[in-house]
DNA sequence: TTTATTTACGAAAACGTTATAGTGTTAATA
DNA sequence: TATTAACACTATAACGTTTTCGTAAATAAA
């Protein structure tokens, strides 16, 4: 009824542990008579050793602790899917903290996972960590010998593994796409500026710019504030970008640095009767489900989540396995694809 | 440098480790100055207690287990972030696998937790687990001591503690809002039998038409196959039921089981020429993001997937902490909500 | 002064493993 | 026959905790 240990076994079969223990581990130490009786008793009564006796015997636990600052929301959900599965494939288990984007939350579930109970940390930092450019927990954790792969949200100043998104890069051709297509006023629509991948983002944006004959003007880039993205605040969201489409009537090609800024100037600009992709062509970032079902569908910069998780993974068990916990660190960085659809088609 | 233990603040100290631990934990028995020493240089090197050690002294991990078929997905992980939120404030850690609708990725994902690594499961089966209808791995799982609560995907047969949406009610309304609203010819766009939840969905849609003077037409009801949902099958599911419709000029309401599946006929029906929501009217199941973005945005019952995932934890928390593992055990019927948008609107 | 009581600590066991180092037989070698 | 080697096992320590039990020394009571 309750869980078999050895030392159950070893009662029942008038042994010591250690023989039973030696009997899985089919040692030759042991007579294949006993090792066999031993083996079949364990298969019938189905022991399995305990996982945490394991653990703490061995000082790692094959477990892998995920920090993401949202679970509800698809780009996050598919790096879970694509480290889970790299993490299962060799063994080993997966723990997702939640930071709800909050500083405070990021860290006591920090602290609260490195206290043995996981090898290694793959994490993308809060938007409030960011805001307050605090990092002692991360380099704590890392002087603890406990290594830390980030992702997407970059962080120069921590020197460990990351796997980045190459933001500056798909920003750049989704607004090259956009300029071919013969947008002449592009606007961007961004986040606040202490987000690293907005920032990047950003740059992209001017680059293409820059390679083109169309000129950078401050005006047609929005900062949405971050509080836009709350649950209940999409009418804000909607009002604030329909009010800079109506004072921007000239604007004929948007880049929304998210799936979400995009759709909801999709919104604005049909309520300001704008034909898209006719008389405006959008773009936005992260492959989703609701770029692909948008009406129009909505082109987009995808970010390949799932090989960006399984790079993540691959490189944090790498280092555990060969305990090698030292520099150098390697920055993978995940190519970009822009995904065609109908919001950027020419007639 | 490396992690701090007892025993090293014993040994540094030139106490014996009992005394770092009674005097950690305020006890009377040690003297007020050696206590306070202790606390003071266990606070200045952050000493925390290895988590491994004390699951296996205690026999308690003080985590939960959630198995779900799908983490790209926004019902699962509504569910999921309710999990946490209360888990979390009670002192628990989650551990997440995935079973990808697999069968066998929900038993061996099972097993490995099983052993030692939780106190509990919370879950919901994968549709292959439905399809084969092979449920000893749970059995099993109850019979060792350890409790579950299934969500979402009821299994009659099991007996543990569950919560489940009020599926068959939730259709029920939304169809009843078809029919007020004025349609005659409801089509239902459901999964294979096999399903529980499609199976409780159509009852509620056979309901609501009993209800009224519509009757039941057999050829209204479409059943959409399992490879549809696929990545990639998209335009396989289109076609389906743009087939559908063509073949049925006459239907005038929708009623789908998935966002999926509702936006996709929104989308079969544009290209059909038919106006949304002036000829025909839809509604669809999960209120995710999906939903509000459509053009026009979709009519959902909304099923509430936080408050599913916290009941489900503090069922679960609470048996744990009873040391309560008999039964009776209980079912919570999460109600549903028809969240009413343009998709249903009458002009 | 002798005995009882409190004070302040330490030793040891336990949780379930694994690995190292014994140990008592039996068989092989010198 | 005496020594050595092989065999088949067992005891023990260790991982990091907590807790029960023990015990010296100091103090209080008889």
């Amino acid at each position: 009824m309750q869980k078999l240990t050895l030392k159950k076994i070893a009662r029942e079969l008038d042994v010591s542990i250690s023989t039973v223990s030696k009997s899985l581990k089919d040692s030759p130490e042991i007579s294949e008579d006993t090792r066999e009786k031993v083996k079949a008793f364990a298969k019938l009564y189905n022991y399995r050793p305990n996982t945490i006796a394991l653990s703490l015997k061995n000082r790692k636990t094959k477990t892998l602790g995920v920090i993401i600052p949202e679970i509800v929301h698809h780009f996050f959900t598919t790096v879970v899917s694509g480290i889970e599965k790299v993490a299962n494939d060799k063994g080993y288990t997966v723990i997702i903290g939640l930071s709800n984007e909050s500083f405070e939350k990021e860290v006591t579930n920090m602290q609260k996972l490195a206290n043995g109970s996981i090898d290694g940390f793959i994490l993308s930092v809060s938007r409030e960590t960011q805001l307050k450019n605090d990092y002692h927990h991360l380099t704590e954790t890392i002087d603890h010998g406990m290594p830390i792969v980030l992702f997407d949200r970059n962080v120069p100043e921590i020197e460990c593994d990351k796997v980045v998104v190459d933001d500056r890069e798909g920003a750049r051709n989704a607004v090259l796409k956009l300029l071919s297509q013969g947008c002449e006023h592009i606007a961007l629509l961004t986040t606040e500026d202490h987000v690293n991948v907005g920032k990047l983002r950003t740059q992209g944006y001017k680059e293409a710019l820059e390679e083109s004959t169309i000129a950078y003007r401050e005006n047609l880039v929005i900062k949405l504030r971050d509080e836009f993205n709350d649950e209940g605040q999409e009418d804000r969201l909607l009002a604030e970008i329909e009010l800079f489409l109506r004072n921007n009537p000239g604007v004929d090609g948007i880049f929304a640095v998210n799936e979400k800024y995009a759709l909801t100037a999709m919104k604005a600009a049909r309520k300001l009767g704008r034909e898209i992709p006719e008389q405006l062509k959008v773009i936005g970032f992260t492959d989703g489900d609701l770029s692909k079902f948008a009406t129009p569908s909505l082109t987009t910069v995808s970010q390949h989540g799932i090989q960006l998780g399984q790079n993540a993974a691959e490189i944090l068990i790498k280092r555990l396995e060969e305990n090698n916990f030292d520099p150098p660190y390697q920055t993978v960085v995940v190519a970009t694809r822009l995904v065609e659809r109908e919001s950027t088609a020419n007639p």
